[in-house]
Parts: C-alpha cells; sequence; structure tokens
DNA sequence: GACAGTGTTGAGTGATAACTCAATATAGAC
DNA sequence: GTCTATATTGAGTTATCACTCAACACTGTC
C-alpha cells in the first residue's frame, strides 16, 4: 500500500531538516512501520524500498528506534496540543459558546488531524500498546497540555448547565472515544469518514453529553 | 506483570486440552506476548519464563504463530458471539425491551468478558492492527455472527421508536466506541472500571442513542 | 582545482532469532 | 514389570537481525 504524491509531500513539510535520501528513508519507513509493525520490520528491507544503503539509516538515526522516534514525535506532539488552534479559539471563544459548536469544532479538528496524519497513527497506536515508553510521553503529554486545555473550557460549560455533571475524565473518555472508534474504523475496517457518518458520531456525543 | 492463581486457573480452564507443561507454555506466552507484543517475544524467553525446553513449544504448537493462535483463538471465538448468552437472552427477550435494559445488559456483559480476559485482549488488539490475517478473522466473525444477532433486536427497537433511526454500522460504532474506550483505559492507562464509571458510560450510550 | 565537511555506501560482524531432531523421560495398558 | 506411545529435552543449524566502519561521493568555499 504506497503513499499517494500528496501525502508523501504532506509527511515531508514535517521533516525538513532531513536530506532528499534521508526524507525516502523516514517514507519508507512510515509504510513499512504501519503496514507489519515496527518490531516485525527490519532495517533491510527499509532501506530497499528507499533505494538506499542500510548504513544510511544508521548515520543519521543512530538506530532502529531512532528512526522511529523521528518518525511519531512531531505526531504525539501535536495529537494533545497544549493550547488550540488560532481558528478554533475564534470560534470558540464567542459569548456563547454551545456545547454543539465546542464539541462539533472539536471533534472535527482531531479527526482532520488524525486522518491527515493517517499512516503515522497507526504506527503510534501499535507502540502505544507494546512499548511502555511511548504510552508514558502519551500520558504525560495528554495530562500536562490537554488536560489543562480542555479542563478550563469544560469547567464554563458546566457552570451554564450545559454540560453533565460528570469527572472530566468520564466526559473526555466520552469524547475520545467516539472519535477514535471514528478513527479506528477507517483506518482499519474500510468504514467511510463522510459527513453523514462524522455528524451520527459528533451528534451521539452531544446527546450523550447533554444533561437530561 | 505476573498473572495472579485467580487469572492462571481462569485461563487454564479455557485450555484444556494440553498437559501441565503445555499450559505453563501458553500461561508464559500470555504474559510476555501482552507485555511486549507478539513480534518482540522469543521462543527461548517463553521457555525460560515456563521453566521448559524450548523445543516443547514446537513439539504441540508447530511453531511462534500456532501458538499465539491457540492463546487468541477461543478468546477472538467468543467476542463477537453468534448468540446471546441464555442469561442476557432471558432479560431481553421480555415483552417490552426498553433501550436502557438492552444497552446496560448488553454493554455490561461484554465490559465482563474483556476484563476477564484482559491479557489474551491485550494480545488480540495489537495483532489486529499488525497483523491482515487476524484482522480478517474478527472482521469475519463480526460480520457472519454478531452483525446477524444485534441487527435483529436493533430492528424491534428502532421500530418500537425507542432508538435513533441511524445506520446499524453508525449504532454499533457508537455501542462498541464506548465499550471499547472503558477498557482500553482500564487496559492501558490505569483507569479505574468501577460502576460510577461504567454507568456514566452507559448512560452516555443510552442518550446517544435515544431519538431526539 | 584543492580542500574540508558532510552524506552515502555496502561488505562485514557478532548476536540472536526460529526451528529441528535424535535421545531421553514419562505415563498408561495389560 | 514390560511395552508402547506420547511428552519433553537441549544442543545444534541456518538465517537473519541490528549495527559498524573504512572507503568513497558529493557540495560548497576560497
Amino acid at each position: 500500500m504506497a503513499n499517494s504524491t500528496d501525502d508523501m509531500l504532506h509527511q515531508a513539510q514535517l521533516f525538513n531538516d532531513f536530506t532528499a535520501k534521508q526524507k525516502l528513508i523516514i517514507i519508507a519507513a512510515i509504510d513499512v512501520f504501519a503496514e507489519k509493525g515496527y518490531a516485525a520490520t527490519s532495517t533491510k528491507e527499509i532501506a530497499a524500498r528507499a533505494g538506499v544503503a542500510e548504513g544510511n539509516i544508521y548515520s543519521r538515526f543512530t538506530n532502529k528506534r531512532g528512526l522511529l522516534n523521528a518518525i511519531i514525535t512531531p505526531v504525539l506532539d501535536q495529537m494533545f496540543p497544549a493550547e488550540l488552534d488560532d481558528f478554533i479559539k475564534s470560534r470558540l471563544n464567542q459569548d456563547y459558546m454551545s456545547l454543539e459548536t465546542f464539541l462539533t469544532v472539536l471533534i472535527q479538528d482531531r479527526i482532520t488531524f488524525l486522518q491527515s496524519n493517517a499512516q503515522i497513527i497507526k504506527i503510534v497506536l501499535s507502540e502505544l500498546l507494546n512499548d511502555t515508553q511511548v504510552r508514558k510521553r502519551v500520558i504525560n503529554n495528554f495530562t500536562a497540555q490537554y488536560w489543562q486545555t480542555m479542563t478550563h473550557d469544560l469547567t464554563v460549560l458546566k457552570q451554564r448547565g450545559v454540560l453533565v455533571d460528570w469527572p472530566f475524565e468520564d466526559i473526555l473518555r466520552a469524547i475520545w472515544s467516539t472519535t477514535s472508534g471514528l478513527i479506528l474504523g477507517f483506518l482499519y475496517f474500510n468504514q467511510p469518514l463522510d459527513a453523514e457518518t462524522v455528524n451520527h458520531s459528533i451528534s451521539a456525543t452531544i446527546k450523550a453529553l447533554s444533561p437530561k
């Protein structure tokens, strides 16, 4: 399953500090890691797909894990952002922020992000399940950045009485469960990610988190 | 992270066709596979943990993948059952089956199943992401068994007007997203699985799937 | 065009992977 | 207790793994 040219360009933007051949290595590695997993992939295969000598991997990325880290770090850092995108902020910082607006903008934004980094997300997910270090990094990013960002807005919504009065953990789990369900279905089970499907999920989340 | 004796007994029940040493192999393999993933685990390490010669693995399980299959097959087959448990059936086949009853019984049942097979579920999830064959098996079980079972009851609920009129795909995704979110939080992020947390998730699903 | 610095190569290395197999231990039938 | 079939052993085999390194190519500077 090769990347389209668009995907390659998009990914290349994330990796500007690298030479042309190093980018080829990264792109090949993303492909193979996403397909069979990090542990089941050999550096020899990556080099062959990239059309590059195997030693090149080690002169730039130190070792196999260094290559993995170079790939997943930029995505990991953007997954649970410390603050929201300017566009989102402008939509959310209105006089009256409805739960519907809040969840629609938020979920749409994350779906766009996850979908446009589909291959790398697959790698991150797999490592999340198998590697304690990666799992710690994700937890750390989540609690140190995202949690702070979200609880502020969630508190406002609670106070206005438009959000159910549950612990933040339960609310965030509800939001991320539906978002992840959508993305996982798309990535692994060939399910569509069209407007109607997404709208149903968003609508389900809105209803789920509205007070009775 | 060793298994408790209870877990070992529970797992042993699933694997009655095996000798004592073969069960030790299975239990050791479950432990290591769940911790670091199938591909990153060597048969040498499994044999060492089981206190057994390495060759024993190959005389009974043919090869490393055979061992994996012996472990995940019974869980895979129960994950999306062809028909519901008798107890569940009796609760659901009442004169009036409310959406609340339906979802509560259904989700509780799957949470119990997933939780009591926690270690093997971790292995299945990891392989689901990395192995096309396992993914095909899951898809096949789901569509050939579970889909048939569920659509019948969902149709009844739709006709009674207590269930939102969405495609079955979207409804099942909503149910499984929240269930999976709960289990994943428990398995990988040390989140609690207490009654209140579960109730919030179930309540969220009920609201999400109720018509407006 | 000589030089310096960085990028790239690919044959080579030791470790370890999955797997084999002839020898040995064990358990049940009679 | 003997016999037979199955379970178990562990040293050995082959392939492949991650990784190294000395040699070579390339690029820009003066």
